[in-house]
DNA sequence: CGCCGAGTTGAACTGAATCAAGAAACGTGG
DNA sequence: CCACGTTTCTTGATTCAGTTCAACTCGGCG
């Protein structure tokens, strides 16, 4: 695979953001970029680091947790055509509350956060896309952070069999649980539960 | 007071993101804002309408919910100096699912999107600062989003008495119990916990 | 074959929710 | 300035969802 070909996917993501890039500015954007591979159970970010970029995921699967009591709670996962960062430390030089870890083997192209001052210094634009991924990052958090809106578990579990169920197929379930913010027993239990439900409504006799 | 002294602080705040500010620049801006204030109780902004407008808090102070179940989750409450928005609706120009009330009456200084969307066009160091709020509002919700990461509810309570302690003074205890995520009987009994805590070590005799 | 991690199931426990009732604080109008 | 009603806070009794701990199953893999 070439060089070229690897950044397909970011370019296509650019050019839907920002129709008017020029090939120049796509090929100074493109010089601050690189390619890193994160082996399944790697990090991008670890915990009290400083998140020194913002990837752009080609392939693969993360996800974002804390640690809290030893325990792991995990805020959200990322897959394919999405930014990903600890931002907040990104942002702020501080060193980040979060760990990124790759589920499956994982492509990012990476942006680096000094790379990027100067990228928005040389290219005008950039300072357009650096909105745009800012902003592309905060409707991904609004989106973790709101999704305890719905009331009980199960009705979680079933949100996320609609709305993700590729997750389902390549997370295993005690990282679903605490997705959920529940412990793996729990949501053995809820899946028991629901299954038991449907079984009620159409029974096989 | 006058008009540019109602903008004073907010240019203050814009010098310190932005320092080579041409005054120019930052009379075009000023024709982009409105001065608007909210009466104690009312909303700047209610679920299932679309957000037209960013603002910066001149004074006062809100509270940004949800409705869960008819009851009220409070995710945070922003006071003067700081940008508040319901971001993910005003960039998406979708339905808002959170509401923002002022708590007390409260001065702030709005951006429209339309007026903003013309502003980036015409002021291209618009987009620069398009990007500083866009990356103030982020962090204030990574604040929020993690602030659960401290273990009980004890040591979130001690935490908020720590670093916001004028939160206790300006907000109604079932306020502080909904931001920490109990109810306001379990908040009571928790500050009833710590104060015979604090009995026992310094005994009164 | 036996080990190991993931998932399930059961029983006891627990922290917080709920419901209810009373006390304290607040503000509004006379 | 007091009296009233409303809102907020406290306290108690009961209930419940989810945790914890432990035992057991299942499937992959050296």
């Amino acid at each position: 695979m070439s060089v070229t070909d690897k950044f397909e996917k970011l370019q296509a993501f650019y050019k839907q953001l920002m129709p008017t890039i020029t090939p120049e500015s796509w090929l100074i954007t493109q010089s601050y970029l690189n390619v890193r591979v994160i082996k399944k159970r790697n990090f991008l970010i670890r915990e009290g680091t400083v998140c020194n970029h913002v990837s752009f995921i080609n392939s693969g699967l993360l996800r974002m947790y804390y640690l809290k009591n030893d325990k792991e709670k995990i805020l959200g996962f990322c897959t394919d055509n999405c930014y990903i960062s600890e931002y907040k430390s990104f942002l702020t030089r501080k060193p980040a509350q979060l760990f990124i870890q790759a589920i499956e083997d994982t492509e990012v192209i990476e942006t680096n956060y000094d790379d990027l001052q100067k990228l928005y210094k040389e290219v005008p634009e950039a300072n357009f896309l650096g909105r745009m991924i800012s902003e592309q990052l905060f409707i991904e958090m609004s989106d973790q952070s709101i999704s305890e809106i719905n009331e009980t578990i199960e009705q979680r579990y079933n949100k996320l069999i609609e709305e993700q169920p590729w997750l389902l197929q390549r997370v295993p379930q005690y990282m679903i649980a605490s997705y959920l913010g529940i412990t793996p027993e729990a949501l053995s239990r809820v899946k028991n539960r629901i299954s038991r439900k449907s079984k009620k409504l159409v029974p096989v006799c």
